[in-house]
RNA sequence: GCGCUCGUAGCUCAGCUGGAUAGAGCACCGGCCUUCGAAGCCGGGAGUCGCAGGUUCGAAUCCUGCCGGGCGCACCA
């Protein structure tokens, strides 16, 4: 916003010291602009003349002097400029200036914060993508927040963004589900069942076998395990939508990787990259050399039983993906997939497709602890948490913001006591606590009858005390922390965000009254916090959070 | 053994394409409610940024090698 208008100046006076052979423009994309950490340095610094002296070995400080000439000051932006350390040239703006948010901020109200360079390019982020085997656990939370998270911020900057969910209903896994879902039904009937060695042992497939003897009673005993199947996906894929709805997570799109079977795409794959001549048999197994592209060795992609590995269809529906013609491609999935990563890029190299296209986001895993101990989770014994566990414990804003307080690479630990026993002090609070004050104040001001006036009518230069100062750059900065976000897809940064707002807010608000003796004053606050309440609570649905005008 | 990833305050973690004297929350201790909501604020102290080299004006950040945790290394997904 206002460091935009900066960046403009600089890069101005940079091209014109071009044009005047003072320097090269070599160093035209690889400088920055960006906010000093100590106070006395500026509003903002420029590396420029660093930069510059680096790649043409001069003095950096003759070269940033040099500069300073070429931008001048004392004008409506500028106040001064000086040169400091090693050959940092801090900018000094006009006080004034840092109010110019507050109009902008207020007159684009829910939109202030969007941005269009992603010039609505079409991008597929799929996530989730579980497997109908049982309800959603802790991973399976991070990985909707993070990929949902990710969807959101790049659409608040333009991304034409499609949210897809993959997963196979078919297979050996499934058909072990099939097995014990009739094991259960046949328990509860009190007949002989055999329950699979390696079966899904959780609560959830004995209410799936309840719901099936309420509906039919015994009738069911003489179906096939495939008839068991269809009806255990049937329940869990209505578990696992009604859970994401319930933490506000919609899919535009469901991919069922049985399609690429049935129109014929895994074979044309194999008959592609053979053509290549980049499969060969062995071991009645068909292999594709992955070994071309930079791997150990190569790996099997049909097995000797005629079954396609994982990797295949992986391959084929990447290739979907792009015929469907996404410009971007982001996967969201959970470290255990690591494996899979360079076979489907060596498959999506091998049919001649630009893998530069397909982001791949792994993130790390979820430990719980409960009682200051791990818990030990499996999908097949019935000791993990389901993300409706930890939503009915913690609460869907709560669920969402600590999933999204750390970074992908990180490690996620969850204390659920921690989380339950002391919600008081959940930073969520403390961010829905700073708009809901916001809120209370303009009820307050209502009900005292004050005359908020028109925005127009305050005089914004009252603003000038130094939390304020402090706000209203936070405040600006808004649109570059979004910006950064989904170029680097890092969504924790608008939780970080949050909480620096909303700590601000709640300094100042303890030590400067909004509603005071002076009328004037007072109407310049007022606009000062309908403008923070506005930054707040485009954060806070940004990441997918209510934004509560009471609590 | 190989690959990826992480290692920053007692704990959990930020640190935005290398930048100026290293940050937050929690926890601990001490203060602040007759005044816009105390789910809040103020004050206190704590770190050889895993270790050792290297790259340069400058490294928590980039490179190399070790140490330690995690995840992978299937004709499972």
């Amino acid at each position: 916003m206002i460091k935009s208008q900066l960046k403009q100046r600089v890069d101005h006076c940079y091209q014109l010291g071009v044009e005047k052979g003072l320097w090269t423009d070599a160093a035209a994309d690889s400088y920055t602009i960006e906010v000093p950490k100590r106070d006395g340095q500026g509003d903002f610094s420029t590396n420029l003349a660093m930069i510059v002296a680096g790649k043409e070995k001069r003095n950096p400080r003759e070269v940033a002097s040099q500069l300073v000439e070429l931008l001048g000051g004392g004008d409506a932006l500028l106040d001064k400029v000086e040169i400091a350390g090693p050959g940092f040239v801090n900018f000094f703006l006009n006080r004034g200036i840092w109010s110019s948010v507050l109009p902008k901020v207020i007159e684009q109200g829910d939109c202030f914060g969007l941005a269009d360079f992603g010039e609505g390019k079409k991008v597929l982020v799929e996530f989730v993508s579980a497997n109908p085997t049982g309800p959603l656990s802790v991973g399976h939370g991070r990985n909707a927040i993070l990929g949902d998270s990710i969807a959101r911020v790049l659409a608040a900057v333009g991304y034409d963004v499609q949210r897809e969910y993959y997963f196979n209903d078919a297979g050996r896994q499934m058909r072990v589900l099939g097995a014990s879902t009739k094991a259960r039904y046949l328990e509860l009937l009190g007949l002989d069942n055999e329950f699979p060695e390696d079966g899904y042992q959780g609560n959830y497939i004995y209410d799936i076998g309840r719901r099936l003897q309420e509906e039919s009673g015994d009738g069911l005993k003489d179906k096939d395990v495939l008839f068991f199947k269809d009806q255990a996906q049937k329940h869990i894929f209505a578990d696992i939508d009604s859970t994401l709805k319930r933490i506000g997570i919609a899919f535009d799109s469901y991919f069922n990787e049985h399609t690429l079977y049935e129109d014929g795409l895994i074979d044309d794959v194999v008959d592609k990259l053979r053509n290549k001549g980049l499969v060969y048999e062995k071991d009645d197994a068909t292999w594709f050399k992955t070994t071309e592209f930079g791997q150990e060795q190569d790996r099997v992609i049909i097995k000797n039983t005629g079954e396609p590995t994982y990797r295949l269809p992986d391959i084929a529906y990447h290739r979907e993906k792009f015929r469907r013609g996404f410009d971007w491609m982001i996967d969201i999935f959970g470290a255990d997939h690591i494996a899979t990563v360079p076979d489907v890029m060596a498959g999506i190299r091998a049919l001649d497709l630009d893998d530069s296209k397909v982001t791949v986001i792994l993130h790390q895993f979820v430990t719980l602890l409960r009682g200051g101990k791990q818990v030990k989770m499996s999908t097949r014994k019935a000791t993990f948490v389901t993300v409706d566990e930890l939503v009915d414990e913690v609460g869907v804003d709560a669920l969402r913001f600590f999933f999204l307080m750390r970074k992908p690479d990180s490690q996620l630990e969850f204390d659920l006591d921690l989380a339950t026993s002391q919600s008081q002090e959940n930073p969520v609070y403390y961010v829905q606590y700073a708009h809901a004050r916001l809120c209370s104040i303009e009820r307050q001001a209502k009900e005292q009858a004050v005359a908020v006036g028109e925005l127009d009518a305050a005089d914004l230069l009252l603003l000038k005390e130094e939390e304020e100062l402090a706000l209203l750059k936070t405040m600006a900065g808004y649109p570059a922390m979004i910006a950064g976000a989904a170029r680097d897809l890092a969504p924790h940064r608008v939780i970080f965000f949050l909480m620096e707002l909303a700590g601000q807010f709640h300094r100042y608000y303890n030590k400067h009254k909004v509603l005071g003796e002076n009328p004037e004053l007072t109407r310049a606050r007022l606009q000062f916090c309908r403008a923070l309440r506005v930054v707040l609570r485009n954060g806070l649905h940004l990441a997918g959070l209510e934004a509560p005008e009471k609590m």
